[in-house]
DNA sequence: ACCTATTTATAACA
DNA sequence: TTGTTATAAATAGGT
């Protein structure tokens, strides 16, 4: 499609087919989440290589569901008013519960991907949204501090760095000229220790 | 990608939409056929429309087939799980499945923004994901807070009702047998105005 | 992996 | 829907 034409059939030379393969295939998949981003369409997409290696993508978040959904097959109903005798009351709970989390996180994917309102959800989804999302954010705010750490370590150790090479300069200028005022211009001011306007911005 | 560039988030106006989710939905399954045919992959596309009608496409020309290679690749490592002998295999395969479930949205949820872990993120992407995250919660709790104020309300008229309902029967039973110290038993206890049990569940 | 000349896909409009 | 066209995106071939 660029820098010339090609012909559609099998790509001969497998170095050329190898890279298209990986080029094209990322391709399909961003197209994919597209079209299921603008449209509200639910899509799933799996991609054999020719070597058997498998890449998928599924826009709800499970190609599980997607399959089932397509085959128009659900799973066996647990019929818990009535089978209760036979299954232990811990797993008939073990099934709800986690159907209840599918539904809420099916529900929080296809809000986060499709912007769709909150407000299908019960107060018990929210809730269990609301402990999930700040879970998350304090994680990102654990990963925040210490990449910030790091950056005061690193501009710690170059202020380091530019203060000895400074000494030794001015050591030199001396040397060469006498003159033991002309350093005074070229110190690095002492700022206290404290971060940096750019890490500030990270706030 | 024409006449304009085109934001990734839902198409708002239902014409827009229906129009691009034809034109990209040909696109994609075109796409599709094109890697097939020039890498010698074997791929399958579902697509569901919002209002679930199912659009395909399988280069072997049998999804099924597709799905069983899919399955099979996948399913295999999860099977081996301890057997516990009262409960049906239907019950334990759906235990199975939505944990595999669960499993596979919480991925997806953790893995979203731009499909990067976050300890692969800078400091800018995690900062931004922070702010997308405070504002779905702070939306999050506005919903729940209109939510639990309609419940409140909701209480109080029962509670009027109720409370109505109770002087009536009081009145009837004085009327009834002209004693007036029964009625004291069956008057609602006064409770301060304040949320019920079970609403502080939702905090 | 990264770069661009081209080819393709497609958004807006009719 | 379908067709047209100006423009955005994808990508083939090369580095």
């Amino acid at each position: 499609m660029a820098r010339g034409k090609v012909q559609m059939r099998r790509i001969e030379n497998p170095v050329h087919r190898q890279v298209t393969f990986c080029k094209r295939r990322m391709g399909l998949l961003k197209k994919a989440k597209e079209l299921s981003v603008l449209c509200d369409a639910d899509i799933g997409v799996i991609v054999f290589s020719p070597h058997g290696k498998i890449y998928e993508l599924a826009t709800n978040g499970n190609m599980q569901g997607l399959i089932e959904r397509y085959k128009g097959k659900n799973l066996s109903e647990v019929q818990v008013e009535s089978n209760e005798q036979n299954i232990p009351l811990v797993v008939q709970q073990d099934v709800l519960f986690l159907r209840q989390e599918v539904d809420l996180l099916q529900n929080s994917l296809r809000h986060m991907y499709g912007e769709k309102d909150i407000n299908h959800m019960n107060l018990g989804e929210l809730q269990s949204l609301e402990r999930n999302l700040e879970a998350w954010v304090h994680n990102i705010r654990t990963t925040k501090m210490q990449l910030m750490s790091r950056e005061i370590e690193m501009l710690k150790n170059k202020e380091g760095i530019l203060k000895a090479a400074n000494d030794m300069l001015q050591e030199r200028i001396i040397e060469q000229t006498g003159i033991l005022d002309v350093g005074a211009n070229i110190m690095i001011p002492q700022v206290p220790l404290q971060l940096t306007t750019e890490s500030n911005y990270y706030f």
